[in-house]
DNA sequence: AAATACACCAACCGCGTAGGT
DNA sequence: TACCTACGCGGTTGGTGTATT
């Protein structure tokens, strides 16, 4: 595979943007948009790699991104998105309109994960911890970054398909299905009144499906569409082309066998576990 | 006041993958 | 089919500010 040189190119600029470096990358993008990353800075007269640009650009210039604190609402939605997608920070990031994946990923790191931790929560896990939290005692340096470094071996368990990108399907409309489902009955409805065979619907819907639990009000399912409180939304569709498109089929079998698992509480972790492996791609 | 530890976050790095040739 | 480019993502690093000793 040939990998672009990027930023390690002699003679490009790296480290903290200047102001003068943020107004070229603003002025350009607002004249000509955003996009062909590779060839922008030598258009804009800037002496920086694609990456670095399009990177200061998501993350600091962008004129939608909000910024200042994060609200209670806000750290709720983090963690309990963090607890169905893992550190999928884009996905979630998806979810907080003026967010980005990086700030929330910084966020996770220095706050919510210290927060988790305190209330006796595992934030890898999102499952309680049997030891109490760690009190604070003395100075230990590098606390973090060692933690960083060891927590990479053990991967966060993700119960979700790794998002795959799709073709955008641009000749067909998109319909919208929402798909909900009461963890006490077991029974799943869906709001989508249109009759197709599961071939049409695989190639009509674009579909961006996830699998949880909504942990204050007890639903879980799989949901489609937009408007629901654990999906993505169509704003997030359409502002990312890739979303995820898989077959009726497929979907159809995870979501029985996700439910039979969310109704067997007492399957040993091990057993979600190779669950979770078979969904990851 | 100085030294040290810690917290924060912007930026970098490397990998996976879509899409073009 | 193989190769290459460009892009997007998550993990990590390092500079800087703040708190503590």
């Amino acid at each position: 595979m040939g990998r672009a040189p990027c930023c390690s190119k002699v003679g490009l600029h790296r480290g903290p943007w200047t102001p003068r470096e943020d107004a070229l990358l603003t002025k350009y993008i607002q004249a000509h948009g955003e996009g062909q990353w590779r060839s922008l800075p030598k258009r804009a007269g800037l002496l920086r790699c694609g990456k670095s640009c399009r990177l200061r650009w998501m993350n600091y210039l962008r004129p939608d991104i909000k910024r200042g604190n994060i609200s209670p609402e806000e750290d709720d939605l983090i963690i309990r998105m963090h607890s169905l997608l893992g550190n999928r920070w884009s996905l979630i990031a998806g979810r907080l309109p003026g967010r980005t994946d990086n700030e929330i990923k910084n966020y996770w790191n220095t706050h919510l994960s210290k927060k988790l931790r305190n209330q006796g929560t595992d934030p890898k896990t999102h499952h309680k911890l049997t030891v109490p939290p760690e009190k604070k005692k003395g100075k230990k340096k590098n606390k973090q970054k060692n933690e960083t470094k060891k927590g990479s071996s053990e991967k966060t368990l993700v119960y979700l398909p790794k998002a795959v990108r799709v073709k955008a399907l641009s000749c067909v409309p998109r319909t919208e299905s929402t798909f909900t489902l009461d963890s006490n009955s077991g029974s799943a409805s869906t709001s989508q009144e249109k009759v197709q065979s599961p071939e049409e619907e695989a190639r009509e819907v674009n579909m961006v499906w996830g699998v949880g639990s909504d942990g204050d009000n007890g639903e879980v399912g799989i949901f489609f569409g937009e408007d629901h409180d654990l999906v993505y939304s169509s704003s997030y569709v359409e502002s990312h082309s890739d979303n995820v498109h898989t077959d009726h089929g497929t979907l159809e079998k995870l979501y029985e066998e996700y439910l039979q698992l969310l109704k067997d509480e007492e399957k040993p972790a091990d057993e979600l576990d190779s669950f979770a492996q078979s969904l990851l791609v």
